[in-house]
DNA sequence: TTGTAAGCGTTATCAT
DNA sequence: ATGATAACGCTTACAA
């Protein structure tokens, strides 16, 4: 077999000009029928199926892909609940604007020569959770002079933001602990950075997380507890919450009476953990959740939370990069999310005196 | 702001040639260190921040991007724990390739211009689920010369499938089921097609199945009841599960003493009608389901079911993918299924007889 | 190690 | 309604 047929050779073959060849493909200007008929029987007779997207889309300087950037491994995006909803919204609002979702990872394997922000032929970026690593990709993507939208992270005050009212959501749900009467309070929180360091935190550690959404839940939280205990997981799992609530419930004398979790999976996790030791939800021990997802293996539980908005936030990312492919501009949105009492947490039990 | 710098720009204001611009960018051929901290110096100067994308595709005759395309809407296929198993498997295959994955819809809306297969810059295909529809878009891509691979679809036989023993795993659940004694047997199908059509399926209608794992798994079924009663769900949800069974127990006189579901998902939306009608499972009715995945809400029943390899069957497709790529042959897969006997299945009840 | 030159396949512009 | 032509920005033989 020779050489692919090309949009020179179709209309070479039927005796017109390439760019009149062209229009009858891209429909973008008007075609007598007859040559119509007479360049698409040509293309059908020499197995051409339309222009090379691919030269296209340099001409066009559009390649009709946005780029969804995650910070994770995909296989970990898929399974957090809110990341799908997010990209459900996402996908929505692109789809409106004609553009197809190239999922990336922020952070490639050294090795592999995957496509990245800066190589993919893409139109525009969508960052999800984006932290410090991703900024100097960023930058790559930014002076190239393609739109960047950032989902729940900070990449700088020239890029559109979207993202939720984490403090404060964090600080409400404290506070309804605080008014049951905690006093003794543990944070379990999402990963401090790409590091994936799991248990208790030290101040230094604290004051080092890199993730938006941590230390931003976080500092609600410690707002009314300056005291909790801190301990991070390394991924929003509902088995990274068993392991932080086991490490929380190991010493009856020490533990918590209240568990604040940064997410609904861990959440989960932790009240696994303590049904694990024997504790009852809310009786003995109070767990509180972030998110407002549907958990699986919770029974008859209702998690206390705060249920966020993820598919307006994903919604609203893919009209922002419409409106910014358009040349307009678009301004970062903060939603806010709802404070929703369930049945895991419940009066603090009243300590037995050490006699 | 006048015009981006190009590679081009960059190689006169260093006084070196394109070709050795280029390949300082591209790392292809040796350099001389000099030489390379000049050009990059003046590519930083010119805000030049590496080849464009699409540029390089159109020259290289590749882009680095795979298309996986859903049948459904994306925010279907996310709460489908198959699919995203199987694109866990798939992404982590490709990205050893060293490919993006661009997700895309078999159907998108007629007036959105959203790229598709045939309009897409893409190297290679993924088609999950592929039925009838996408025939025609996938002659454009194979025509390009593209590889392409199926996963549980039908595209031909020439193009690489990703399957299971769909036909023989469910006569293997029917087999146990009819084990048990039952002789009364309801099915709950897959959709038929993309129509979403519910309710009691006519033979013609049956006959006229366009999504083969659909009408695998329902002829496995019937070869070991040829009268089973078949009734079809308009997707694979708990919800449609609850539906379809609200269908069947709504008359005790004609109720089956068995359900086999086409996927968990719907056996718990089963379950949770037969619960819902005063029924118990499995004294009263007993239920199947396929897929052996973990689901939400079951309580305390363990599932009967036909586990499948997800996560493989999508790996072993980026494999596919990655081996045509280059140049080699790929062959079709056949997974097996392996069947689990849970709780939510039991003897047949003793009918009474109408005196 | 670097330079020359020839495309890659398309589409936008401007005539005709 | 159609045609001629010039980019789009890069890469890669091949030559020097």
């Amino acid at each position: 077999m020779r050489r692919r047929a090309t949009i020179a050779d179709v209309a070479r073959a039927a005796g017109v000009s390439p760019s009149t060849a062209s229009v009858v493909f891209s429909g973008k200007a008007p075609v007598a029928d007859a040559t119509r008929e007479r360049v698409l029987a040509v293309a059908a007779g020499l197995g051409y199926t339309g222009p090379d997207p691919r030269a296209a889309s340099l001409r066009r300087g559009r390649s009709g892909i946005v780029a969804v950037a995650l910070e994770e491994h995909l296989r970990t995006a898929f399974l957090d609940p809110i990341k799908t909803a997010t990209m459900d919204g996402l996908t929505d609002g692109l789809a409106e604007l004609g553009a197809g979702v190239l999922l990336l990872r922020d952070d490639p394997e050294a090795g592999s020569d995957a496509p990245t922000l800066a190589t993919a032929p893409i139109d525009a970026a969508v960052l999800i959770g984006c932290s410090g690593r991703m900024r100097e990709t960023l930058q790559a993507v930014r002076s190239r002079g393609l739109p960047v939208v950032v989902i729940e992270g900070d990449a700088g005050d020239d890029v559109p933001r979207m993202e939720l009212d984490n403090g404060e959501a964090a600080a409400q749900i404290a506070h309804h602990v605080r008014a049951l009467g905690h006093r003794d309070i543990a944070v379990v929180t999402l990963p401090f950075d790409g590091a994936k360091v799991r248990g208790d935190a030290t101040p230094e550690r604290i004051a080092s997380i890199t993730t938006p959404v941590t230390s931003a839940r976080l500092e609600g939280t410690l707002s009314v507890f300056p005291d909790a205990r801190v301990v991070s997981a390394a991924s929003s799992l509902i088995d990274e919450g068993l392991i932080a609530g086991r490490m929380l419930f190991a010493d009856p004398l020490t533990r918590p009476t209240a568990v604040i979790a940064q997410s609904d999976l861990l959440a989960a996790g932790v009240i696994r953990a303590a049904e694990e030791a024997g504790l009852r939800v809310p009786e003995d021990v109070s767990v509180a959740g972030f998110d407002g997802i549907a958990v699986d293996g919770l029974g008859e539980h209702v998690l206390t939370t705060a249920v966020q908005p993820a598919v307006e936030k994903g919604r609203a990312a893919g009209d922002a990069v419409a409106r910014m492919l358009a040349g307009e501009q678009a301004a970062s949105i903060r939603f806010t999310c709802t404070f929703r009492e369930g049945t895991t947490t419940g009066p603090a039990p009243v300590r037995q005196p050490l006699s």
